[in-house]
DNA sequence: ATGCATGAGGC
DNA sequence: CCTCATGCATA
């Protein structure tokens, strides 16, 4: 279970599992001997991204199901993970972390979920077909942090001021919608379950252009408005259409609104998902349209998925369903190390950790990785996995001041005691 | 629906 | 190394 096995280093991970050979069914478990006591499992799954060379589309529809019918599948490959480059930067120095870690803004707003502005699709009556069924292969259920279910944590971390403010949105919009539109609309996938099954595989994806992506655009552009500012607690305004920057009602209200359509229009998250990389190049997973609808985004994720959704709902319930070319570039090359499956009690430990420490210094990672028997590298991620949870939609009312927050700057001495920040479920339905 | 992971971008 | 945006693989 340890990708690494042999002193297991960070630098790339050799697994040996070989999976491959038996195209269809079997997936082999294990690889590598286990040792007993070990606390976590990595599942072996076969599971990597393309090869690098043939970039296989790794089905994105088949969140639930796939299908098997076809035997088409891949070929198969020896190689594990391609190694990854070691950006060395390892110095240790002070990293200082200093930072505050900007949160999630999310305005508290308590309003209940107004349904103000019933924004209606701009295109009106044009949709007289109308798939009609819905399958039922979405789940359902709100999720909500604040809000209407208004679950509220109690963090004491401020909060904000974003200081780094990671500008980086990077969105690379390669338009590839040189399918030729005439046949298909846009907004790619129809929603007739028929088809949801075996559909369209091979069908036109008009991958044509071997989009190596990595050379021309992406550069330049977007500055416009980002309008960042925080938001006006206390002062909320709901204007936004799908415009400048939202409140968090906004965008609550627009998550409601928008799984609800979804469903009413029979797609599920992954169709969404794939037709946004079809409309705009930007393909998205289930897991975060997911995401997007359960508002567990930061909140300028959410800022910037809500215009690209907005729009295919327009798209979709004014097209009349038509098949698209999906496709996906996937990053080609790079493996993924299987999933490392904690145990409960090893969780409950971290968990505990992490009320006392949020942020461990790379020795005390060191520590409890040994004490836990995991790898550093999982502890590490674990931690950074799990501020980011915490952190992602800040509930409602962070009333106050911006200034404090649990960030223990810079020098963390072996112990650096921090204030303890509790942490609990945010939101729990179905 | 979520847990662990990858990577880009920043210090 | 951290944070953030994302997603594969899972339960």
């Amino acid at each position: 279970m340890h990708w690494g096995m042999a002193t297991a280093t960070s630098s790339p991970y050799l697994a040996s599992s070989r999976i491959l050979s038996g195209p269809v069914l079997h997936s082999d478990r294990r690889v590598g001997g286990m040792q007993p006591g070990s606390t976590a499992v990595t599942t072996v799954s076969s599971g990597y991204r393309g090869d690098p060379s043939v970039k296989m589309v790794q089905s994105d529809f088949m969140q639930g199901a796939m299908v098997a019918s076809n035997g088409g599948h891949m070929l198969s490959h020896a190689h594990q993970w391609v190694t990854s480059l070691p950006h060395a930067a390892a110095a240790a120095a002070a990293a200082a972390v200093a930072a505050a870690e900007a949160g999630s803004p999310w305005s508290s707003s308590s309003q209940p979920q107004d349904v103000k502005r019933g924004r209606e699709d701009l295109h009106t009556g044009t949709a007289l077909h109308h798939r009609s069924l819905h399958l039922g292969t979405h789940q359902a259920h709100p999720g909500n942090w604040g809000g209407t279910t208004a679950s509220h944590i109690s963090i004491t971390e401020g909060q904000q001021q974003q200081q780094q403010q990671q500008q980086q949105q990077q969105q690379q919009q390669q338009s590839l919608i040189y399918s030729q539109t005439g046949s298909f609309t846009v907004n790619g996938m129809l929603s007739s379950h028929a088809g949801q099954s075996l559909m369209h595989q091979g069908l036109l994806r008009g991958e044509s252009p071997e989009l190596d992506h990595g050379n021309h655009h992406h550069h330049h552009h977007h500055h416009n408005h980002h309008t960042h500012h925080n938001q006006h607690h206390g002062v909320n305004h709901e204007p936004h259409s799908d415009e400048d920057t939202p409140t968090s009602d906004d965008l609550e209200h627009f998550a409601k609104q928008f799984k609800q359509r979804r469903i009413k229009l029979g797609f599920t998250q992954a169709d969404v998902g794939l037709a946004l990389g079809t409309l705009y190049g930007n393909v998205f997973s289930q897991t975060t349209i997911c995401r997007f609808e359960a508002l567990q985004l930061s909140f300028k994720n959410m800022c910037k998925l809500k215009p690209l959704l907005n729009k295919w709902l327009e798209e979709a319930d004014s097209t009349t369903g038509s098949p698209t070319c999906i496709d996906k570039i996937s990053t080609q090359g790079r493996k993924r190390k299987k999933r490392t499956s904690i145990e409960v009690s090893v969780k409950g430990a971290l968990e505990s950790h992490f009320l006392k420490c949020p942020k461990p210094s790379a020795q005390e990672i060191n520590s409890l990785a040994e004490t836990l028997q995991l790898e550093k590298e999982v502890v590490r991620v674990w931690f950074c996995n799990r501020r980011q949870k915490e952190k992602r939609m800040t509930p409602p009312g962070l009333p106050r001041t911006p200034e404090d927050a649990y960030s223990q700057v810079g020098s963390m001495g072996p112990d650096t005691p921090s204030p303890s920040i509790d942490c609990k479920r945010m939101y729990s339905d179905t």
